[in-house]
DNA sequence: ACATATCGACCGACCAGTCGGTCAAAATTA
DNA sequence: TAATTTTGACCGACTGGTCGGTCGATATGT
């Protein structure tokens, strides 16, 4: 059928111009009708495909954390030795955040600063644990493999990974031109895995 | 005069209010007229002290960057060893974090998400670049004192430290039960440290 | 002809900022 | 000191405009 197609076409031209318009003018000052316009839809046509504004919002981020989910994941190949998976982790997501037009991370990063005050019913948090199970396994695997000591907390350093991968991403929107994102982090990972590596 | 403190305690007052507010509800989502109720002035007071609620909003981020600023750095004591001096400043912004109240930290992150776009006038760039400008210098002299190799890259190592700062902050605020602040950053510095330190 | 999708004019709730008036206290005068 | 004037901080009702969401009309497809 055509239709389906149809209807998939235009709520993904919905979610292409909401992002452009959020990431540009932020959730609360775009307006649905410029969001409309852009989209080539009249207004009521965006409420077919969407309750409200703030469905279109959180619909948007599934939208672009899957995208993020399938791509970054799939660079941990299973014949990799532990510490070439943390960077491959590590620098697929990096990757992955640079290719992606700068537009979703700065809506996603309205999106951290709405979730975190609970506003909206999407809870990100899964995101995080998901991330945090795939490097604690990559860790205890390392530890196992006698690659990495085993008195590596593998709680806490896993976290301190994933922190490490927001601020720089972060720091990287801050100060655009000025950093090497690539070297800065492949500088980073190469002193924590020599800090975690037996001798 | 009882005037100029008068002034002062209303003024405090409202951006105490804002504080209030805004970490909760976020700026788009709070009234003026709430801030004003929760002040105990009048609406039309608050455009005595400030512009426009955009005049407050940044009133209240540099009034709350300027603890920020005093407290970290003092922590840093001129007779440590490089590697002490990285440990002081890291953990004393966090500790600095972890006593603020938790609601200057939503405001701060709305205040990213917000100035990102720059649709705000003040420009925290500046707050960072010192921030570096420490850092690189402790680097380079745990350097020249060949506490640390001589291959360190201190403009990316000293990026890396601070994306790892933000980065846990925000962690810390999304986790907030979950997360032991103090442990993981202990863990995660001896790691760095280690990595960076001669045999 | 019927069903379905699309549209945008319209609505009413909402809100930042304004402005004319009030009044207590400071300054001036007697 | 007491009476009188001046000041400006304070207030909140009001305004002009905005915007998310609705719904009846229209277009499109079968």
């Amino acid at each position: 059928m055509f239709d389906t197609k149809n209807n998939k076409n235009k709520r993904i031209k919905i979610l292409e111009a909401a992002l452009y318009l959020f990431s540009r003018k932020g959730y609360h000052r775009t307006r649905m009708r410029e969001i409309a316009e852009h989209a080539g839809v009249g207004k009521g046509t965006i409420y077919e495909y969407f309750e409200s504004k703030e469905d279109l919002f959180t619909s948007l981020i599934v939208h672009l954390f899957k995208a993020l989910d399938e791509y970054a994941f799939q660079k941990v190949k299973p014949n990799m030795s532990a510490s070439m998976k943390i960077k491959a982790l590590v620098t697929g997501y990096l990757e992955l955040v640079e290719n992606m037009p700068r537009e979703a991370i700065m809506v996603m990063t309205e999106f951290w600063s709405e979730g975190i005050r609970n506003h909206l019913k999407f809870d990100f948090r899964d995101m995080y644990k998901k991330y945090l199970r795939i490097t604690r396994k990559i860790l205890e695997e390392g530890i196992k493999k006698e690659e990495f000591k085993e008195t590596v907390n593998v709680e806490n350093l896993s976290r301190s990974l994933l922190a490490f991968m927001d601020g720089i991403l972060f720091h990287a929107m801050l100060f655009r031109e000025e950093i090497d994102l690539e070297r800065i982090t492949e500088d980073f990972l190469d002193t924590v895995l020599k800090g975690i590596s037996r001798r």
